[in-house]
DNA sequence: ATTTTTGTTAACCGTTTGGTTAAACTATTT
DNA sequence: AAATAGTTTAACCAAACGGTTAACAAAAAT
C-alpha cells in the first residue's frame, strides 16, 4: 500500500530543532519561526507537521520524558537489592545526564507551569509505580538490614541527590564558585559519591 | 524639603501583585496587563513606577532571592557545630518553604533561563561564600569526626534535600503516587528527617 | 499522460504584547 | 487661589506572535 520509507527528514528535522529551543527556552519562551530558523524551513510547515505549538510542545516533552522513565523504571521494578539499585541508578542517570545536561530542567519546569500534565503522563503509558520499592525497604528495615526509614523519603532522596544538582547548577555554581569544568568534574564525582553518601546512611554498620 | 510619607500603597501593591503573577509564570509566561488587573490599577502604572517589564521582574527576582539568602548564609557562616548547622537548616528551610511554595522553583527557574544573572547577584550583596563551611568540614574530617567528603560535595546534598522535593513536587506527587495533603505532611517530616539522613550518612559511629 | 495527493513557500491576518501619550485628577507649595 | 508637582487613566501604537491561505512544486496513483 503506501510506500513507508517517505521522506520524514523535514518531521524529524522539526522535532529535533523544537527539542533544542524548548529546552534552552521553555515552552512561553520559545518561538515558532526561532524553532522554523533553526530547522531551517518554513515557519508553516511546523503546523503542517504538528498543527500547533501545544502540539509540538507535547511531541518534544512525551519524548523527552520517554528518556528519562526507564531509568527510573530501573530503581523501583528491577530485581536488584536496593544498595546495588543506588548504585546503579546514580552511576546511570547521572552519566545520561551529563551528556543531557538541559533534560531534567526541562521536565521540572514544564511540569511545574502546568502540573496536570502529569496525569496524562500517569494515564497513557504504564507509569512506574513505587510499590515494589517500597515494600522492599519496609521488609529490610523490618529485618535489620537497614536503619528505619520511609520508602517514600528515601525515594525523594534518592532522585534529589541525583537531579538536583543538575537543576540547580547557575545557582551552586555561584554558591561554591567553581566554573563549568570544575562543576563538571564533580558531577563525574557524584557518580559514585552519591551513592555512597545514601548506602552510608541507611546500612547498619 | 520632601515629605517622605508619600502615599507609596501603589508601588508596594505592583511589587506584591508581580511577585505572585511572576512566581506563578515565570517572566516569559506572566502578562503586564494580568500584573495590572492583579493589583486592581492601570497597567500604564507599572511603567511609571517600574519602566519595563524586565526592570519590575528584576525587582521581583531580587526580593525573592534576599528572602533565602539569609538562611542560606546561615549554614556557610554561622559558629554552630556542621551537625547544629545541617539540624538548623534544614528545619528553618523546610519550615520557611512550605509557606514559600514557589519561590525555591521561581529562583532555580529564572536562574537557568539567565545564568549570567547570578553575575549581578554575586557583584550587589556579599554574596555569601562557602570557604569557613569548607575548611569546618576539612577540619573535621581530618579529626575523624566525620566520614571522608568533599565540602563541596556536602554541601550540594544538603541544599539538594532540602530543595528539590519542593521544585521537583508535580514529578514525585507522580510517583510516589500521593495527593497534596499527604506530601505535604511529607514535608513536614522532612524538617528532621532530612538532617537525620545527613547526619547518619557522615558521622562516624 | 494526467489527475491526485503530498510537501513547501511567501504573503498575509487577527490578536496579543510591552510600552507610550496626552489629558485629567489630586494633592502639595507658593 | 493660583501654580506646581505627583499620580492615575483611557486610548493608542508599533512590533511580534501563532496561525492561515493560496499558489506552487514534487511524487504517486490512475
Amino acid at each position: 500500500m503506501r510506500n513507508k520509507v517517505k521522506d520524514n527528514t523535514t518531521e524529524v528535522e522539526i522535532l529535533n530543532a523544537a527539542k533544542r529551543v524548548f529546552q534552552h527556552k521553555g515552552m512561553e519562551g520559545a518561538r515558532m519561526q526561532e524553532i522554523a530558523n533553526e530547522a531551517g524551513i518554513n515557519k508553516a510547515m511546523l503546523h503542517y507537521y504538528y498543527r500547533s505549538k501545544q502540539l509540538l510542545f507535547e511531541a518534544v516533552f512525551k519524548k523527552a520524558f520517554s528518556m528519562l522513565a526507564p531509568q527510573l523504571n530501573e530503581i523501583i521494578n528491577s530485581d536488584l537489592s536496593i544498595c546495588e539499585k543506588i548504585r546503579s541508578f546514580s552511576n546511570n542517570y547521572i552519566s545520561f545526564v551529563i551528556k543531557h545536561p538541559y533534560l531534567p530542567n526541562f521536565i521540572i519546569q514544564e511540569l511545574n507551569r502546568s502540573p496536570e500534565f502529569i496525569q496524562k503522563l500517569l494515564a497513557e503509558k504504564h507509569f512506574p509505580n513505587i510499590k515494589k520499592f517500597s515494600k522492599q525497604v519496609n521488609d529490610k528495615v523490618a529485618e535489620g538490614i537497614i536503619r528505619p526509614i520511609k520508602a517514600e523519603q528515601l525515594f525523594i532522596n534518592i532522585i534529589a541527590l541525583n537531579i538536583f544538582p543538575f537543576i540547580g547548577a547557575p545557582l551552586l555554581k555561584g554558591f561554591i564558585n567553581v566554573d563549568d569544568k570544575a562543576y563538571k568534574k564533580l558531577m563525574t564525582e557524584r557518580k559514585t559519591e552519591v551513592a555512597d553518601f545514601i548506602i552510608n546512611s541507611i546500612k547498619i554498620t
